[in-house]
DNA sequence: TCAAGATTTGCAAGCGCTTGCAAAATGAGA
DNA sequence: TCTCATTTTGCAAGCGCTTGCAAATCTTGA
């Protein structure tokens, strides 16, 4: 009695499915995976499916085809705004493919990331993307030996091919640098990266070829080593103000910096944009929530999300396709941070 | 040939481990189920599987023995700091405990969190945790009804019990009026969360109880309808701000909203601490960031999401432990945005 | 040393599904 | 209308594991 309750359907089977539309289980198996079924039929199985309250059992799909579809998603952390976009579009994408997530973080151990990718790739997961991958090298190649399914997602330094999903950084850098000198700014400051990663180093090679191409010298007094977060982009900020000349204008290598840099500017009491522009790269969503909203270097993060999410599964499905690196543009997003340098700013 | 490749321990089964401890599968399967083996042979057993790099099939696992060694997570969003706190504590958790985690967003549609559960209850998962979950009366009687393992996260207002785990938001609402008003505040004002949440309701009952206790009268016209957004925090501020008589500290119900405060703040030419003091609440990371650091009630997210993830466990192993409602205490963080009023502020 | 109980072990069945193979049903051409 | 090629269908096997049951082994006390 307690079995067949309508709240919860249980234990369906595709046997009970098959009883009820009359046809055999392997038809209705056929019908779930689409294989060839006379539409009669097919529709008979539906009916029952949806009547019955029909869900399958993925680990058994799974045990038995070899499919489970189920993706892994590798990232580094979730509290970073950045990545909880990029999930985020990876998630959109899922959802419409009827696949599952499996999320793994790897901000504790070094390691772990090797020790999941082997677990994950064991079984459980058809395919993995890998966020910002770090030490990937030491199990990149195992996932291309045993030709498993997988996609970096901003990723950028190894040296053998590797299917990806970036964005154009250097280009990034190259037309924000570039919007700055056309708003008149001639001392422009730079907050980098983290220099070990490969978007970062490309991004101020973008600032620095816009420059050249202007006709201004770089500047390495300008440029200020940062690491992509909020407390050192404070101090580069600080550094650069404290320049004889200081620049009126200062990019920093993404968002979260660039609101770093915001603290510092107003801490000494000087106006943004008025005394001092500011420029920042990603467009999280909090970059149009500051006052003033920032001006930024968009990088579609959640759709670079779904665009590794496709790219994984054409992987999934053709295994021998030929790997990629796909670039989405970068797009300046003019919002209130920055304009033309005044007169004192100058001074 | 192909296939023994140290690289990829690919097809290795308990039978292969069998065969090479020589002793039957079913004393593989039971080594690691921790069933009776005998010490010798279970010595035997453990050194074949390291040997060959065995890797359980968790499919497999899951289908013979219902059990899947997953649990599955529910969250709005990723992009909100606090969800990945909250995530990063569950999944450390998890870690200790070899467990896999599967990630859903419901951001999207509404009634998505409905579909997802059943989906997930269907197999799937050994238990559900569900984060600051909407419209949870649709489903919550359908777990519990099945008696399927599942706790709630900072969650409240639901009229019958539920597993759940979340923080004193009351006592932390209290704490921080009490501590702005030993600063020597008496016009504070109060930026309230989605006061369709029990939290943020609680928030602002603490803050009323603790001025009522000091003997100062709540003012409605001090307290402003937030929704733990940036923007409309910046909007209240504002408000407040605007008053004929403004407050000379502002309590904010999230630190996101007490971001949006300071930056109204600052927009106006005020200082913080000097002119208008600061208090957040949760303390999520980017609140040590900024500038002054955020004095703010702390939320122990992580913490949280390691307890509720405990709770559940004690739920999948026992699945007749007594429903539990665990409130973590919240804690007074002072950093440096809130100081005594000044004598120009009370001005 | 032996019997009786306790423990450990092996076998077989089965979890819910996919899929190769062969049989059945269908369609086309003569 | 009948034959042959084609599609659709059903059966059985098997994916890698857990677990109840019965047989084998070990332990203990007399």
């Amino acid at each position: 009695m307690a079995r067949k309750s309508p709240i919860a359907p249980q234990d369906i089977t595709i046997f009970d499915v098959a009883r009820e539309a009359n046809v055999s289980y392997s038809t209705v198996s056929r019908v779930i995976n689409n294989k060839g079924v006379r539409a009669d039929k097919r529709e008979r199985v539906l009916r029952a499916m949806s009547e019955l309250g029909y869900v399958a059992n993925l680990q058994a799909r799974s045990l038995a085809g070899g499919k489970s579809n189920i993706i892994g998603l590798l990232v580094h952390s979730l509290t970073v705004e950045y990545f909880g976009e990029i999930a985020r579009g990876v998630d959109e994408e899922l959802a419409a493919l009827q696949y599952d997530l499996m999320l793994y973080t790897t901000h504790r151990r070094k390691g772990r990331e090797s020790a999941y990718v082997t677990r994950l790739t064991r079984n459980l997961v058809d395919g993995l993307l890998l966020v910002l991958p770090q030490n990937a090298e030491t199990y990149l190649e195992t996932l291309r030996h045993r030709r498993f399914p997988h996609v970096l997602v901003d990723h950028q330094g190894v040296d053998f091919d590797v299917p990806s999903v970036g964005a154009t950084n250097w280009q990034g850098g190259y037309d924000g640098t570039h919007y700055l000198i056309e708003l008149g700014h001639r001392r422009i400051g730079f907050i980098t990266g983290d220099m070990t990663m490969g978007c970062a180093r490309d991004r101020l090679a973008g600032y620095q070829q816009a420059l050249t191409d202007a006709g201004i010298p770089v500047n390495p007094t300008l440029i200020c080593e940062g690491d992509f977060l909020q407390p050192q982009a404070f101090i580069c900020a600080n550094v650069l103000l404290d320049l004889e000349q200081p620049p009126t204008a200062i990019f920093a290598s993404n968002d979260v910096s660039a609101f770093g840099a915001m603290e510092a500017i107003r801490t000494r009491g000087l106006h943004i944009p008025g005394d001092v522009s500011i420029l920042g790269f990603d467009d999280t969503p909090q970059s149009a929530q500051v006052h003033p909203a920032l001006t930024t270097i968009r990088q579609p993060l959640a759709e670079m999300g779904r665009t590794a999410t496709q790219l994984l599964f054409t992987y999934i499905n053709e295994p021998d396709a030929p790997i990629k690196r796909i670039e989405l543009p970068t797009k300046l997003v003019v919002r209130q941070s920055c304009q033309a340098p005044t007169v004192s700013s100058l001074a």
